[in-house]
DNA sequence: GTGACCTTAACGACGCGTAATTGTGG
DNA sequence: GCCACAATTACGCGTCGTTAAGGTCA
């Protein structure tokens, strides 16, 4: 963790080799750029160079598209697919939130109560 | 509510008013059928009947071919928009157990206490 | 008996991946 | 100066929607 950025966003591959690891043809992966579905970063001389994300990126549009989808579909799915991530994220979020709310309101209580047998002596008058 | 069925579930369309209704074809009907997009009822003689729901769907389908995307990913991209409903559901769910959550707490609190006024007198010794 | 439905097959248009071409950068 | 990159274009294959042909139910 000593590196400047994540590994997984250091853009590292030139897109021969992107195109290796993902198994794919190198005109495939201009495709996809274009299209939007991934967007690897540039040298200054105007070469792209992929990151270890997108190769996972480019391996999951791959299982996509094999299975069937054009590209449209895999834009769509992805999108979808970070987005399912994010609600079961607020999920795990709202029930964290849920127990602590009830923890919080126990601590509210027990702050407010006073022991008995240091401080009061209690009479109950009822019946 | 009278019905034997739930409005949206009651299978009353033809193929060729349900086309119309969806603004396709007839014969794209019978496509998607047979892709699994959709699942329209059967008459005892084997005519297909649709549901205002099968309607909806259908309508929802052409937005997303009219996006571009192909059969399969429009199966996907339904499939994963039911997943974000259910999500959606579950975090209410959970956002709403966690207020009765803190309201039981409160509950049992309050349950637990004597009030002072009609029950007991209090001493406090502290200092 | 005449429509509207059923299924299967054929056709045209379009999207996607590959290959070819030409030009540029390391 | 060579090899890999960039961008554009061309080609083949598969998918999708429509149309057509032939059979069945109301």
């Amino acid at each position: 963790m000593a590196d400047r950025v994540a590994d997984s966003r250091r853009a590292v591959y030139v897109i021969s080799v992107a195109a290796e690891l993902a198994g794919v043809h190198p005109q495939t992966l201009r495709i996809y750029e274009r299209k939007g579905l991934v967007d690897p970063a540039r040298t200054d001389g105007g070469s792209r160079r992929y990151s270890e994300g997108d190769i996972e990126q480019l391996r999951r549009i791959q299982d996509l598209t094999s299975a069937g989808l054009n590209l449209e579909g895999v834009k769509r799915v992805l999108a979808l697919e970070a987005e399912v991530e994010r609600l079961e994220a607020e999920i795990a979020a709202a029930r964290e939130a849920a127990r602590d709310a009830v923890e919080q309101t126990h601590r509210k209580y027990r702050r407010d109560l006073v022991p008995v047998s240091k401080s009061i002596v209690v009479f109950d008058r009822r019946r």
